[in-house]
DNA sequence: GTCCGAGCATGACATCTGTCATCTTCGGCT
DNA sequence: AGCCGAAGATGACAGATGTCATGCTCGGAC
């Protein structure tokens, strides 16, 4: 029996996996949870083989809880299901220790197996992703991230100075190299491709 | 019995909800989507009680799918279930014509409820958007819209006015009313807010 | 100690954006 | 015919943005 632990933000897209993984007579899901802080909670209190999580959710995210589980639990794999397909998470996914990377987009059967196939010690990857984690890291610096966030949230260059504590030009500086390396043509488009590469 | 057709793009989360309502002794799910096209031939071929769609998918939207249905079947019923809680969404729902829209965060017996009661030629309206129906109807017009939605692609005015045959004063005209209207203090923060509240 | 590379700042400059007033054209409407 | 309003264009102007060269400081590495 695989106990699992289930964390989803969206209620009624976790009873549904729930009740979908119930029906699997290998699989039974001993805990669920809505946000990673209650992930953990459940997985303290649960004890479960696998860890199965979705990586957006409100505060603290699916790779929160993979970071946290490889500090103090490495023994239980996490697996995370997604919807998005940037190379950027599963990098930093797997930097985090991760033990499954698999999308929704996916047939439900790749989850499943996934979840058996951790739970034997193996390293499952969607393979459409396999090939872009090894190739184009991430290229962009904290700092640089840290604007682009702000542009996201059309803030002005004097607004995101005050906010960093950094001068005017300095965030134009960070912002002009981000624009280079993202090879975009302004600061929207930066944000737009940073973005969809899951490097924010 | 109800007999469902749903409509889903995530190949998981459509597996996870049809299995979920088959566990409902009267909803049987008697066709799947994973995209418009595919609802409206789910419809004609299995001439179902309700359709139930998300609205974010590849290609025809679940929009696009209701507006067809109000035209073609409007004795049908149609469900948006939907990740999104955006004002402007609701109200072109509802200018389609559907007769339920219920979020995904809400539990999975709202869903359930609503079938049911849509089912019985009831409206059902996730109640944390109900009122904001019916303030703040979409203010921006179709060629700021258009204009709005290139912006988030990161071009800058001059491709806009290529794009879509305007000059690029135009184009900063255009612009420079949505700003005012959304009152946003520039570009990217004009499409940001627009974006939130479904107006594209 | 010296050198080097982050991280941050400054100033100058060119270009892009955003605002506004004004103008033309083209359909309606009366 | 005369009037009006929508759609689009123009030009001028101020301010925001993007680029680049240069400079400073500080914490390693040699």
């Amino acid at each position: 029996m695989i106990r699992v632990v289930l964390a989803e933000d969206q209620e009624m897209v976790l009873s549904a996996f729930a009740s979908l993984l119930e029906l699997e007579a290998d699989i039974e899901v001993v805990g669920t949870a809505r946000n990673g802080e209650e992930a953990l909670e459940a997985v303290r209190e649960h004890r479960p083989d696998v860890v199965l999580t979705d990586i957006e959710m409100p505060g603290f995210s699916g790779l929160d809880v993979a970071r946290k589980m490889a500090e103090e639990r490495p023994e239980i794999p996490v697996v995370i299901f997604t919807t998005f397909a940037r190379s950027g998470y599963l990098r930093r996914a797997l930097d985090a220790g991760v033990a499954g990377y698999i999308l929704k987009d996916a047939p439900i059967t790749d989850l499943v197996d996934a979840l058996r196939r951790v739970h034997q010690g193996e390293r499952v990857v969607a393979p459409e992703l396999a090939v872009a984690a090894w190739q184009g890291s991430d290229p962009i610096t904290d700092r640089e991230r840290e604007v682009l966030r702000l542009v996201g949230e059309g803030l002005p260059n004097s607004d995101i100075a005050k906010r960093l504590h950094l001068s005017e030009g300095t965030v134009r500086n960070y912002l002009s190299s981000a624009i280079v390396k993202l090879n975009a043509r302004n600061r929207t488009e930066a944000f737009a491709i940073a973005r969809d590469k899951g490097y924010l």
